[in-house]
DNA sequence: AGAAACAAGTACGTACACGTATGAAAAGGA
DNA sequence: TCCTTTTCATACGTGTACGTACTTGTTTCT
């Protein structure tokens, strides 16, 4: 039965080659992976504001405009002022950016693909819930 | 059956809110979740050289020396010369450092044991198996 | 022994993660 | 309405991840 430190060596070895691998997988020149995750939440649908592409990308609102001001210095991204929260910013992808994650897509197609089969469907599914339930429990604030 | 950008993102989310919550486990001024690892690691036996450290800590070599400057300027680890190899150095805890290890180790033992409690001890070993297993299969060399 | 291939460490640059502090705007209550 | 609290974005600082390039020892193969 594994101890708690065993089991965050296991998700943090996991987590970074994986983010290697990842990284390998885009054309030198293309994006990194952790732009492909804000530019493809960003194909999802636009965001109404920068925290909350923060929260759907699971990465910090500190972080998030680092990387947006990179991409939008790339024209990947634009962010307009929001029609109604003058504090707030819209984020969207540009033409050029809706290219890039086409593109990037089918360069990584490899990656995912190879990640999937990793792991039954089965498994996949099983991993997933037991990754969630963690991502939970840790997404608590610390308590006053 | 999630697909391989589900996974991935799955692992991202886990990973980076445990890394958050690790951080938080430890007093302010301690060490922070990244350096646990390595004193942890060092605290199981000494170094033979920085490569074979940055290998069972699992992060990369130029990171590693990086960290390594900051904790030997806190006086938690020195790094002596091989005894026969003249590239290499050893790296190994102070007296200082052990005293880290163990007050680390008491302060982040909550972190441990809530994160050990999110599972059933046999969901534990499921997921560190599947875990272990992407890890493999995402440690190959990018292929020539 | 000399040349070539290799490995460890270093230096430098870029990108990410995150904490704290600050300013401005929105929301809510007395 | 005024005042307090909350929220959004920003600015700044530290630490981590990793690539590339370079220096210097080490090994190997003629």
């Amino acid at each position: 039965m594994p101890e708690g430190h065993e089991i965050a060596m296991a998700l943090r070895t996991a987590y970074l080659s994986m983010h290697r691998q990842a990284n390998l997988a885009f054309e030198p020149g293309e994006i990194t992976a952790d732009q492909f995750v804000v530019l493809h939440a960003l194909a999802e649908f636009d965001s109404s504001t920068q925290q909350e592409l923060a929260l759907r990308a699971s990465c910090d609102a500190n972080t998030l405009r680092a990387m947006l001001l990179l991409l939008e210095r790339r024209e990947l991204i634009i962010r307009s002022p929001h029609p109604t929260d003058r504090r707030a910013r819209c984020v969207s992808l540009t033409e050029l950016g809706k290219l890039k994650v086409s593109s990037s897509l089918s360069s990584s197609e490899r990656f995912r693909t190879c990640l999937k089969n990793v792991l039954s469907p089965s498994e996949a599914a099983r991993l997933v819930t037991l990754l969630t339930r963690i991502m939970d429990a840790m997404s608590s604030k610390k308590e006053p």
